[in-house]
DNA sequence: CCGGGTCATAGGTCAC
DNA sequence: GTGACCTATGACCCG
């Protein structure tokens, strides 16, 4: 707000109030010595905190007209001098120990700062997710790796252009799907940091369950109550509804009881994009390695920090609980993706002439 | 302005003039009941008075230098007290208000009196846990009810006076752990609201999991790698530890892995009955009614909230993470429960003739 | 002497 | 960077 209420001129006006000795605007009272306005306060604090010096590009007489005063300065840190200020040059080793202390555990970050690291990780985070997203719509592949394979030379996978005649099977979407989790999760820096035995053993936990995850968000945005592929259809083959038809009931389940859950809480897609990850990061995936529980550890406290911090910002009332209702979630998708695994399994016991992808199988657990 | 002719260092100079106990400050007096000076004297004041509370964002150490001192409330307020400052806490109308307050999740209350509310749960779940621990330690029973018939009539296992010589057999003890359980949470009040149905689904889930996390949580107290039952020998029974001498490793496992994630989290009694108590309310449970659902969702909200609170006292650096790491520990509580579910389905099958109480095959899943 | 209380102002935040 | 505004601090006063 500007100060309509604060003329710039010299004239001593209105004997009541104060004025500021070095801007003549409205002074509430003194700062380090001299009776001046809060904007004369702060200018000198900034100036002798981070020991700031200026040179004035004039002749050091800037000081005659306010209007120019606050221009340069030079004569206006003069002029603050000049009327008495003074403040004590907090000690270098006061300075720096405050700033090795950051390092440690980041905690002296301002508020402001968080705010703006949070919003650009949500940014990030937001990219990687469209990006995967149209991928998945533009996508198509005929390709048949193993998820070993896929890690270790993500290339292979390769765009083919699909017959326009052609739909998109229950199966090749299920296919499309987890190929694009896996390039999406793939991307993280982390992950390089973690040995191919690791990286396998931890894609093949939770592709199935994150693109679980993915389609039951998908069915939350597109506000049905019921998942649905990508391309609108069911995401059972046919051959697999028929094999249930007398017991459509857990089929249907796992496609709409943890949506209702997504819609009670009203999940947003930056918390989506940040559960994804925090998910990703289990560690307590089986029999990997220690390194690998570390970093996946460390990663899992880094998001849930930023989680927490974007609950706090959005869900003044009860950031814990509602952390809580969002870490949760992950129960829901473990549960139903499980009765997933086991419903495709028996199918594929019962009807073995129907050929699953190398990658459906790894991730299914066949 | 900073009081240039009081040097604020710790060196005893000028014998004469008498220093604050706290600062090293000049002092003039002595304030409730420590020689302080003006300044100590006001901090300690409104802090006591507003019912004002601080965590120190380092390691509650600030007082060893003058200058971080003054700058963490926390330290100085702790230094007030270890220097013998005592105030009474005036006692107005307004502290009553805080329990009628009690049941809701109302945010209004300040800093001081939330810390109030939690280490009264705290103190009471402890009690609770206690009694349990007690009732395990000194009760034996004959009886074989199912789940059903214990809920429905609480009474009806009764305390038999054991033979002295007889040894507590690995089964008995699994029966007594898992009773011990039941009456535990069947103290929570909004057990009551819950319909019969639901509330057989609900133990029926969690008893197996909890009388485990409860076991991992002993290990852990007593300093050992591998959980052993209450009375210090194998949780299995020896037949089926025959039936997998060829491949002990998953029952190892199930004993040991979890054991070392809480030792690496140092997780402290608090910490162990909240996460029970929260782990719970699990309103992803299959099957029960909307209204169970929600009465579970709102309590784990509520602890989750004390939880965290807990943390952020605590756990300086990193509540959010603390938290996800701790609520994380459901996911491995589940995947060995899960495990040993099956391992004891397996045995059950091979040795039909070993007799399980109803309990344990209620609460294993027979 | 010491408890209770006041108020100018230092230090910090955040929208601009 | 700037400056309006907020909260914690502590010098001082009174009974
Ligand atoms: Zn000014
Ligand atoms: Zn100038
Ligand atoms: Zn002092
Ligand atoms: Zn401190």
């Amino acid at each position: 707000m500007t100060l309509s209420f604060v003329p710039l001129d010299w004239s001593p006006i209105s004997e009541k109030t104060k004025r500021c000795e070095i801007c003549n605007r409205v002074a509430f009272g003194k700062h380090y010595g001299a009776l001046s306005c809060y904007a004369c306060k702060m200018f000198y604090r900034r100036v002798v905190v981070k020991k700031l010096s200026y040179k004035c590009r004039g002749f050091n007489e800037c000081s005659r007209s306010p209007k120019r005063l606050l221009k340069c300065q030079a004569c206006r840190y003069q002029k603050c001098q000049d009327k008495g200020m003074y403040m004590e040059p907090l000690e270098d080793d006061e300075v720096k120990s405050e700033e090795a202390s950051d390092d440690g555990i980041l905690e002296l970050t301002s508020p402001n700062q968080k705010i703006e690291k949070l919003s650009i990780l949500l940014k990030n985070l937001n990219i990687m997710d469209k990006k995967r997203h149209a991928k998945l719509k533009s996508f198509y592949s005929l390709n048949d790796e193993s998820l070993e394979t896929i890690l270790m030379h993500p290339g292979v996978v390769r765009n083919t252009k699909k017959d326009p005649d052609h739909q998109v099977t229950p199966e090749e979407w299920a296919f499309l799907a987890l190929y694009s989790h896996i390039t999406y999760f793939h991307n993280f820096e982390f992950i390089r940091e973690l040995g191919m035995d690791d990286k396998k053993k931890i894609f093949q936990y939770n592709t199935l369950k994150l693109t679980y995850f993915c389609g039951l968000m998908r069915t939350l945005n597109e506000k049905r109550m019921r998942m649905l592929n990508p391309g609108g259809q069911e995401i059972y083959p046919d051959d697999l509804i028929d094999l249930y038809r007398t017991n459509p009931h857990n089929l249907a389940r796992i496609c709409c009881q943890p949506v209702n859950r997504l819609i009670e809480l009203k999940v947003t897609n930056e918390e989506y994009c940040l559960m994804n990850i925090i998910f990703f990061c289990n560690p307590a995936i089986p029999d990997i390695s220690d390194e690998a529980r570390l970093i996946l550890s460390r990663h899992q406290g880094i998001y849930s920090n930023a989680l927490f911090q974007y609950c706090e910002l959005t869900n003044q009332q009860n950031a814990p609980t509602r952390m809580t209702d969002l870490i949760w979630l992950y129960e829901y998708i473990t549960k139903n993706s499980q009765e997933m695994e086991t419903l495709f399994m028996i199918f594929h016991c019962n009807a073995p002439h129907f050929k699953f992808r190398k990658l459906i199988r790894d991730t299914f657990h066949f």
